[in-house]
DNA sequence: TGTACATCAGTGAACGCGCGTTCACTGATGTAC
DNA sequence: TGTACATCAGTGAACGCGCGTTCACTGATGTAC
C-alpha cells in the first residue's frame, strides 16, 4: 500500500490506447447509439484528453474504421460458429441468417457504424468484400457448397446477394419494434426470424435456394 | 416594367413557404446528401432567415417528418403504378417490388430520411403502418389476392414481410457501388435486380410466394 | 551501471465552425366598425 | 369606403453547445555510449 493509492492513479502513458479507444467507442455505442459517437465522447469514455486518440489515428474516420472492423470480426466469428453449429446442409443457410439478424440485434447501434462508415467513403463495407474470408464470401460458399457443382456460378452469386440483402433488411427491420402479436403467436423472437427466412427461397430447409 | 425590377423582389411574405421548405429540403438531398440537412441549410436553399420555419414547422424533426411524408407519398405512387402496370399476376409481386428498389435508387438520400426519422422516434415508418392504404398493406393485400383465399393469414404477413426486408436490403444494398460486371454480364441494372428479386420466393412470378 | 538525449504518448487550452433555437422586432395582411 | 387594430409571417442578431482538430507543452520511456 502507497501513498495516493485513492482513485486508481492511472500512469501518464496509457499503455494500450488505442484499443481502450475502440473499446470505449462500443460502449458508447451499446449505451446511447451512433449518434452519441464523437470523437469526443469516445476521449472522454476512456478517460483521456480530446487530444490523444490523434496519436493512434489520422482523424475521427479512422477511429470509426477500426471500430467497425471489430464489428466485422465479431459478425464473421458468428456465422461461422453458426455454420460449424449446422446439424446437415439443408440447415446450414437458414443458420447463418439467423446467426446474422441475431447479431444485429445484439449490437444495433455496432450494426449501423459498419455499413455507414464505408458509406461514406463509397466503399463495400468489409465483410461485403471479395476477399477470400469476408463474411461475403462465406455465404457464398457455403451456397456452392450446397448447391453442388452443377450449378452456374452467376445464379450462386445472385442467390448470395439475394440472401444478404434479405438478412440485411431484416436486421434493419428489427429497428423497429413492431410485428409484437405476431412474434407471440408464432413463439417468440427467434421463431419469427425463422418463419421470415422460411419465406424467403434460399433459406429453405432441404431446398437450398432454387438455384 | 415597373421599379426595382432587377432580381425579382420576393413579397415579404412568402404565400406557401411550409412548401417551399419542403421542396428545398429534398433539393438538398438529391445533391449534398442527407448529412447536408439541416434546418439552417433549409432555410437558406429557400432564401429566408433561419428563424422562419419555425412558424411552420415546431422543430427540425417535424420538417423532417414533413419530408419524409412527401417520400412516402412519391414511393405508394411508384408502387401503385407498378402494380397497375403489371400484365397478369404473376409478375405483381415482382413489378412492385422492382419500382421499391428503383425508387430507392433515384432517391437515394430521401429513401434514407424515410427511414431514420421514424427511428429516432422509435416509430414504425409511414409507409410501413397498418393503415389501410400504406404502402405496406397495398403489399399485403397484394399476397392476399394472389396467394388466393386457402392460405393462412400469418402466411401472408410473414411473406410480406419476408419481401419487403429484402426490397428494403436490396434498395440499402445498391448504394454501395459494386457487382458491376455482374451487372453488365445480366444486362444492366434493372435486369440486375430482377434477378436478384427472382431468387426471393415470393417474386417468382407465376409462383405466388411458395406460401 | 549511469548519464545525456531523442522519441513517444500524453495534456489542456484554444481555434473556428455550423448547428438548433430564441428573441425582440417589423412589415404585410385581414377584420370590425 | 376608411380607419384602427389584431394577427400573421417574416427578419436578423444573438444564445449556448458540442464538435473536429491543432498547438505548444511535458512527463515517461527507450537507447547509445
Amino acid at each position: 500500500m502507497r501513498e495516493a493509492a485513492a482513485a486508481e492513479p492511472r500512469p501518464y502513458h496509457h499503455g494500450d490506447l488505442r484499443r481502450a479507444l475502440v473499446e470505449a467507442a462500443r460502449r458508447i455505442l451499446e449505451s446511447e447509439g451512433p449518434t452519441a459517437l464523437s470523437l469526443r465522447a469516445v476521449a472522454r469514455e476512456a478517460g483521456v484528453s480530446p487530444a490523444a486518440p490523434y496519436h493512434h489515428f489520422k482523424d475521427k474516420g479512422e477511429l470509426l474504421d477500426a471500430v467497425a472492423h471489430v464489428g466485422w470480426d465479431m459478425l464473421g466469428e458468428s456465422m461461422t460458429g453458426a455454420k460449424q453449429r449446422a446439424a446437415d446442409l439443408g440447415s446450414l443457410m437458414t443458420e447463418i441468417g439467423v446467426s446474422y439478424v441475431q447479431f444485429s440485434q445484439q449490437h444495433p447501434a455496432l450494426y449501423r457504424v459498419m455499413y455507414d462508415c464505408s458509406r461514406d467513403k463509397d466503399e463495400l463495407p468489409e465483410g461485403m468484400q471479395d476477399n477470400e474470408d469476408s463474411a461475403y464470401c462465406l455465404v457464398r460458399e457455403t451456397f456452392r457448397k450446397v448447391a453442388g457443382p452443377e450449378v452456374p456460378i452467376v445464379d450462386i452469386e445472385l442467390a448470395t446477394i439475394a440472401a444478404w440483402c434479405a438478412a440485411h433488411g431484416l436486421a434493419e427491420m428489427s429497428t423497429f419494434k413492431q410485428f409484437d402479436s405476431l412474434k407471440i403467436g408464432l413463439g417468440g423472437e427467434e421463431a419469427f426470424l425463422r418463419g421470415v427466412l422460411g419465406h424467403l427461397g434460399m433459406f429453405q430447409a432441404g431446398k437450398p435456394a432454387r438455384i
